[in-house]
DNA sequence: ATTAATGTACGAACTAGTGAGTTCACGTTA
DNA sequence: TAACGTGAACTCACTAGTTCGTACATTAAT
């Protein structure tokens, strides 16, 4: 993608490869066994570079962790602020934003577990953040304005707050993927079974249209 | 409550209430910090004995945390088992379930934290667990009797599947614990927040029955 | 030549787990 | 009844191994 500006065979020295070699690796580690299971000298040696290279380019582990969380989250970000659903009936535009939700959750499993394990440090990284603190979303905004153009149409109900919304689709997507293990154990069932996926995917727009339109 | 064979005063060596006593500095420890994040010397100093005790009756970190584990599920599972709703009428039967799911994980924090961190280590713990591994849960069974008697009446649509469903009121109600933190940290709202508590709780029941009887 | 980038070796602090010995309650025996 | 034996419950100090971070040396680029 990024020209070079040396050659292409010998690109020893180049800092943003480096960096973006780091940060892919340490992403990868901490989504698999948190902030503190992770190790740094494991990242290091996944890496094509050494330990000395996280420190010099990143400064430490919290410091390399918050720059996985700020990647992640933009990357995420991005890409939901390409959906547009503007040109769709409210019905219509609120069933394909929860599909499109479904379906870059299941894409997207680190990114899930990055933010239970975030969670789980009552985001206290999110909140040293000054990129992430107060990260607009583009998927709220879109909900908004459906829910205005449903709630002027007369067709969806009036108490509905587009961030209570926001919550259901997000716990009905997330919880597939944050909770499918402990749910596998229990009750014997892979929530990401490719046979139910259609069956819950409907349920969820279904259980949404239902309620706003009742 | 247990009678001790010794007056009530010098209880000092007592089996019962020092592994007791262990179990419970170690759930908060483990449900505050992780599996790996949490120290077993930080454990010992806030019990009333010593780190060799720990090792004493629970054998190392990895059993003690499995211990932890099942008491917190059994403790879970004995308190689902008291609710009764066979009583009532379907739809109520399946508001009121889902209210008392609502209620109860925000009343266990703790618990649903464990469960958060046990995911992120793929359950590995509770497959190792004798104990857990394949737990009925009496709330799943209750829900089952109750579409099954909506589907009857003719009232419930016939293409839902309990799980399904308790996978739906899980969801929301472990959503607003679990993401509560980078929830805030993002959109500025708590998620606990007692004014808009009863919205919440009624929203994922309207919703349930809206969808079920459509 | 100067500076940015990189590699190696090491160390201080921490952490799970253990070795070895002590105290206490209680039953047995002289 | 008093000395003794016994095993469970308990204490303390220690160790072997790990982990983050850094001092120092080295190489490439301008």
């Amino acid at each position: 993608m990024a020209a070079p500006s040396s050659s292409d065979a010998e690109r020893q020295r180049d800092k943003d490869r480096t960096r973006a070699d780091i940060l892919e690796v340490a992403t990868r580690e901490f989504a698999d066994k948190g902030y503190t299971g992770a190790r740094v000298d494991e990242i290091a040696e996944r890496t094509s570079t050494t330990k000395r290279m996280i420190y010099y380019y990143f400064g430490g582990k919290e410091q390399l962790y918050i720059a996985v969380l700020e990647q992640a989250y933009l990357a995420i970000r991005a890409l939901e602020a390409e959906l547009d659903v503007e040109h769709l009936e409210p019905e219509d535009a609120v069933r394909r934003l929860a599909e499109l939700t479904f379906d870059h959750h299941e894409a997207h499993p680190d990114f899930i577990r990055l933010v239970s394990i975030e969670n789980i440090h009552r985001a206290e990284h999110i909140a040293r953040s000054e990129v992430l603190a107060g990260l607009a979303n583009p998927a709220l905004d879109g909900l908004t304005q459906i829910l205005e153009r449903g709630r002027a149409a007369g067709r969806f109900r009036t108490d509905v707050d587009p961030l209570d919304v926001h919550m259901v689709i997000s716990s009905f997507c997330v919880f597939r993927l944050a909770n499918r293990h402990t749910f596998a154990a229990i009750f014997g069932r892979d929530m990401l079974d490719p046979d139910r996926r259609e069956h819950q995917r409907r349920m969820l727009g279904d259980m949404l249209i239902d309620y706003l339109t009742s």
